[in-house]
DNA sequence: ATTCATGTTGTGAT
DNA sequence: TATCACAACATGAA
């Protein structure tokens, strides 16, 4: 569930406790969840897979990981591995990682990295993939220091989008494409989300866990490439490979 | 029942 | 030191 645009769905969702005060915050023993108990929320944000409730001094981070989940106002069977309750509504969160980031959320975190974030610098990324220069397009992809907040899925289908192999180097990309890359990893998160919230997401999946390039016919690939080994599927005649 | 997957971090080997 | 392979975590869908 949870690449960038599933957290600002949640970043949404959870808008409505801003200014109101934890009464209770239970969790499992290895984390600290009391120390909110009778702080007010300040705002809510998000960076990348991060989702980022804020208070005075501190800010909670939640990480989804890959199975991660949460419920507003409802609960699983199991017990959540967060649940925060607030006068009116409670939040609750499973299978995730949790973390307190001790001061401003602005010394934490480049928010130009963020795809979905309006600081979001275009320029910054290319900066970061000039550094980067023989690493595969692949792996720049699912770096959250570059694009934070893309995930597998973003990751597969801006790659067919633009017409590059998963293979090519960031080196050997024509300039266009690698402008374009930048551009699409931005604009397709945004597609993403729209399809998201309308619950019409897999339907426009045009490569990821799709048999046929919607482009040609032909059988599409899938490979586990680069150093993150995750499962890629891409159109071996479309997406021209630039070594 | 078993396998797999929208993710990240830490450990130990090379 | 750098890079890697792998484990660990957790959960719902196919």
């Amino acid at each position: 569930m949870p690449e960038g645009p599933s957290l600002v769905l949640l970043r949404e969702e959870a808008q409505r406790f801003v200014g109101k005060t934890v009464r209770a915050a239970e969790g499992h023993a290895a984390f600290d969840a009391a120390r909110m108990t009778g702080r007010r929320v300040r705002d809510v944000r998000t960076w990348g897979k991060h989702f980022l409730l804020g208070f005075a001094g501190f800010s909670l981070r939640v990480h989804l990981l890959l199975f991660g989940s949460w419920l507003i106002d409802a609960r699983k069977p199991r017990p959540p591995r967060l649940a925060l309750r607030f006068a009116r509504g409670e939040l609750n969160f499973y299978g995730c990682s949790l973390r307190y980031i001790e001061g401003e959320l602005d010394q934490a975190y480049d928010w130009s990295a963020d795809v979905l974030s309006d600081a979001w610098s275009p320029r910054a990324a290319r900066r970061k993939l000039l550094a980067a220069p023989e690493r595969p397009v692949c792996d720049v992809l699912l770096d959250q220091d570059i694009f934070a907040g893309v995930g597998n899925i973003i990751r597969n289908e801006v790659l067919f989008r633009i017409r590059v192999h998963p293979e090519s180097r960031v080196a050997a990309l024509p300039p266009d494409r690698l402008s374009a890359l930048i551009r699409e990893a931005r604009r397709y998160s945004f597609e993403f989300l729209d399809w998201k919230r309308a619950g019409v997401l897999k339907r426009n999946w045009q490569v990821h866990a799709r048999q046929s390039c919607p482009n040609c016919g032909r059988k599409l690939r899938t490979t586990y490439p680069g150093r993150t080994r995750r499962r890629t599927f891409f159109c071996p005649r479309c997406q021209p490979r630039y070594a």
